[in-house]
DNA sequence: ACGTTAAATCTTGTAGACAACAGTCTTCCG
DNA sequence: CGGAAGACTGTTGTCTACAAGATTTAACGT
């Protein structure tokens, strides 16, 4: 057994843990049985997580063919880009007016983290903070809906991310400069001009600090 | 029984639909055993189907206290509608460079659909032909996510509409502005012209054919 | 030798039963 | 008479078992 909170949860929480640090492949057909074995829980407390994962798009489920961990063609990862960078905007759209100073605190301590995460070059917590931080950029806005719409974008973000962009995540150098490109988004937020704000964003988009450009032209 | 393809999907589209059409009051408990009887399938698969229509947004969960039908406060409603504005400008965004004139041939025939429920003042028909324009609307996207994103908030909207708006939809004289006003969006996509889209999306947004400006005043 | 069919195995879908927890009502004590 | 504690009822959480369908493999016929 794991814990107390429902098995329903802890399921749901591991096996999105295992598919975004990549050690279930997308692709990877997911057999309910082993699966509940190696949580250590029955059939339907996994299947019912399994339901929720699905509702996400981490998984993909097929009537009577079970479940997968979803593959993304270039067509869902210019989706799932389009729509993060929809939601982001809205959601600065909807802050910006009502921000306070101290809002921002939270941003700070995380960039903290991201900082001494390039340093030490680990990707975990790089991937970890960049999570943190646009989680929490978007909670900014008071919108529950948005932010919960938001983190299942995030999800499949990282999805992508597992898959292709590894290499370049390990030059140091494009560590450096994500950090740095949230910390001039953050600067141009304190100053609470959308323009400047919107620009910033539009830049941030194109380039996610795990850069994804090197590897969209050799899909197909 | 219902029939063959998963009770879980039979069983989340009829509870869907029982709390769409107000049969399920918002705030309702639902218990499982008297749902599961209610259907005539087992608590599994209707666990498995709530655990989706939580995560749609339709009902909510609380851990050791079951599930409810979501009631909607005052901020909720605003959540869904400028959520929805955003989601419905964006789709219209990518459909109007690409847009072909054949894609809007079945937005027509939903409208004249519309219209006919217009004058037999058939509310449900009204209702349902709403859903079906808008969710065609974003659907010339062509966005999974996205699409799929919508149709939540599109559920929920019409649970906002299930609770407040029963009086006024019932004035015929509403429901033909309504189908004006969605004739009116349609014109403007015609157009190809985004600046005129966005000024009838953002009149069609404010006053959505089911009024809710009368009623939001008399909410908490 | 290849295609087709049938059987066997495996997997998902569903049902029913048991355990644990929450809420409520009653009872007892102050 | 009021409040608190305990028993009881009811509901959710979980597990095991069974049924139906899908896939694979092997055997048989052409």
């Amino acid at each position: 057994m794991l814990d107390q909170p429902s098995l329903v949860t802890l399921a749901d929480q591991e096996i999105r843990r295992l598919i975004l640090a990549g050690e279930l492949a997308p692709g990877q057909r997911l057999y309910e049985a082993k699966l509940s074995e190696q949580l250590g829980i029955s059939r339907p407390p996994l299947r019912e997580a399994l339901r929720v994962l699905a509702a996400q798009g981490i998984v993909r489920q097929t009537p009577r063919q079970g479940y997968r961990v979803v593959e993304l063609s270039e067509q869902d990862v210019d989706e799932i880009y389009s729509l993060r960078a929809v939601l982001e905007q809205f959601a600065l759209d909807l802050a910006l007016p009502a921000l306070r100073t101290e809002d921002l605190a939270e941003l700070d301590t995380i960039m903290s983290r991201m900082w001494h995460a390039a340093r030490t070059a680990s990707e975990p917590a790089i991937v970890a903070a960049n999570r943190e931080f646009h989680l929490g950029l978007v909670a900014l806005a008071r919108h529950k809906r948005l932010s919960h719409a938001y983190a299942a974008v995030m999800d499949q973000m990282q999805l992508c991310m597992s898959k292709n962009l590894r290499a370049e995540a390990h030059q140091s150098g494009t560590l450096f400069e994500g950090c740095r490109r949230h910390e001039r988004l953050l600067d141009a937020i304190r100053t609470r001009d959308p323009n400047q704000v919107r620009r910033e964003l539009a830049r941030h988009g194109e380039r996610t600090f795990l850069d994804r450009a090197g590897s969209t032209g050799s899909g197909g």
